[in-house]
Order: C-alpha cells, then structure tokens, then sequence
DNA sequence: CTATGTGCAAAGATTTTGCCCATAT
DNA sequence: ATATGGGCAAAATCTTTGCACATAG
C-alpha cells in the first residue's frame, strides 16, 4: 500500500489525478518484463478493469510518457511498445518474434563520445537497440529446418 | 552513368527490376541528409516523377528495405523515416521539431559489450539514438522567450 | 513473352479526438 | 465544486493490398 500511496503523490504532484485506471496501466506496465503495445497493454488491463477503453490506455500512455513514468520502444514495422523502466538502457529485439528483451548495459562510454560531436544540441537521453535473432527463434527455426514456413527470408 | 548502371545491376542481382520510380526514390533518398518521411519522399520524388503514387513510395521503401538499399529510423510519435546510408551509425533527434541528424561516430565499444550481455543471441546490427534540442530550436526558442507560442510543455 | 512493378482506390492498422458524463481532489 | 479523466465512437494518420494494366529483362 506504501508504494501505492508514494505513486498516488507523485502523480498528483504533477498536476495530474490518479484514477483507478491509470493505476492498472501503471501497474500493468511495471508488472512484466515484456514491453507490450498499447493494445496488449489494453487486453492486459482488461482483466483488472472490465469496461475500460482502448482510448483511455493510449491516453494514458501519452499523459504517462510526458510525465517521464514510462518510456515508449519504437520498433521497425510494429507498434509502439512501452517500458516502465525510464532509465535509459538498451533493448534487444528479435525480427523474428519481435518480441524484445532489455540489456543489463549501461553504455555511458559511447554516450559522452557522442555527446563530443553534438555540438549546440541539448542532449536529454538516448536509446540503444539491437537487432537480431533471440534464443528461442535460433532454437525453432533449428527444428524447422526443412520446412518452407515461417517470416524467414 | 556509372554509379547508376552500378547500382541498376545490384538491384538486378537480387532478382527484382531497376524501374524509373525505384530508381528516383533511391536517387531522392541519396541526395538528402535529412531523412524523410515516407509522405516527403513521395512530395521530393513527384517533383520528377509527376504520377507516381504513395502507395508506389511505401512498396518500394520496403523492398529496399529488405534488400539492405536503405533503412528504417522510427522515432517516438512520428511516420517512419527513412536513410540511404545502410551502415549501423547513431542518429540525433530533436524532440521539438522532430529533425534527425547523422552522428559521426561509430560506438564500437559499447557495442561489443552488449554482444557479451547478449548470450544466445544472433546479433545483426544496432541502432543509437540521441534524444534533444537542436540548436535550430534553442535558439528560436531564445528568441520566443515570452511569448506563449509553440509546442513546448 | 512473363514475372515484376505501377497506379488507383479501398481497406487495414494504429492512434487521436470530440462530446458528454463520471470522479478525484 | 470543478477541473481532470473516462467511455464511446468517429476521425485522423500512416501503411498495406487487390486488381488491372504497364514494362523491364
């Protein structure tokens, strides 16, 4: 209940009301590890909150953002995905599955490099991801081998 | 000529056509450093190309894409952009006006760590991306100070 | 000649928004 | 009490796709 009421007042210290369905996305969102869309977020929420509105998840999602309470992941080809975790830290993403999987890495080496060439910016954050194939595409596509099925290029 | 029968006979060996459009949309992509939209691609290209459509645009894009002619930046509330340097390379973005800018800066280091982080994977590329003002908009935005004009929150 | 590509327009997918009622503060 | 938020549905935005015709190889 403690970490409830301290998200309760840092939402109302900005302004902004917490209600319960900004609650559920929030909690939502902090309860996995996957960075889902808007819309799973939304069948995600769905069971908590019955009634709610595919809307009121974009809604939020925006007002949270703005907020700094999450972060959005755009990936090529799909739609946006969202992270609870703001701290700037690099993704991985499979183009297979899509799915995407955060990296235990903090690469401030690189950062303050190119902070060096970006002369007159004002830098506020960065994002880093990778692309490539995860463990558990590696493994199907191996006991598929043969078959002519599947995104494989 | 040269450069373009070169590149008419790499995309021939990949077993698709060099057409008139392909070619002005590669072309258009070429000559710009920004990195457009699709739309303002489809507006750059119908400057020589008076009937193409959008829809000829985004087919092409994408087959580019997949060909490894050009690739996909996807930012955070905005179209797909697209760059016809297809090296891995870092790009700034400035969250108010939306520009993107090339960083010249290969980030090796932290790269190789992340492959580290990264057991079981297949890794195939990365992307870098800044987040900020650039120094259009700061000084605009000096230059506005005061008045209660413009997106800024 | 024929597989690939184009133009067009319709459809799809994702996200935003206006309106009116509900509710947190 | 009242400003912020939600539900709903329409609309806006971005992108893909089916079809008939055109064209590169």
């Amino acid at each position: 209940m403690d970490a409830t009421e301290d998200l309760s007042k840092s939402i109302r210290d900005t302004g902004r009301r917490m209600t319960r369905q900004r609650r559920a996305i929030l909690h939502t969102l902090e309860s996995v590890t996957c960075h889902p869309t808007a819309a799973e977020l939304y069948e995600m929420v769905r069971r908590e909150i019955a009634g709610i509105s595919p809307g009121t998840v974009y809604r939020n999602l925006n007002v949270l953002q703005e907020l700094s309470f999450v972060r959005e992941i755009r990936t090529a080809g799909e739609p946006t995905r969202y992270d609870a975790r703001v701290q700037d830290h690099p993704h991985a993403r499979c183009s297979n599955c899509g799915c995407v999987v955060d990296v235990p890495l903090e690469p401030d080496v690189c950062i303050d490099e190119a902070a060096d060439e970006l002369v007159g910016w004002q830098l506020t954050g960065y994002s880093v991801q990778f692309d490539g194939i995860c463990p558990n595409c590696i493994s199907k596509s191996q006991a598929e081998k043969g078959d002519s099925e599947g995104p494989w290029i």
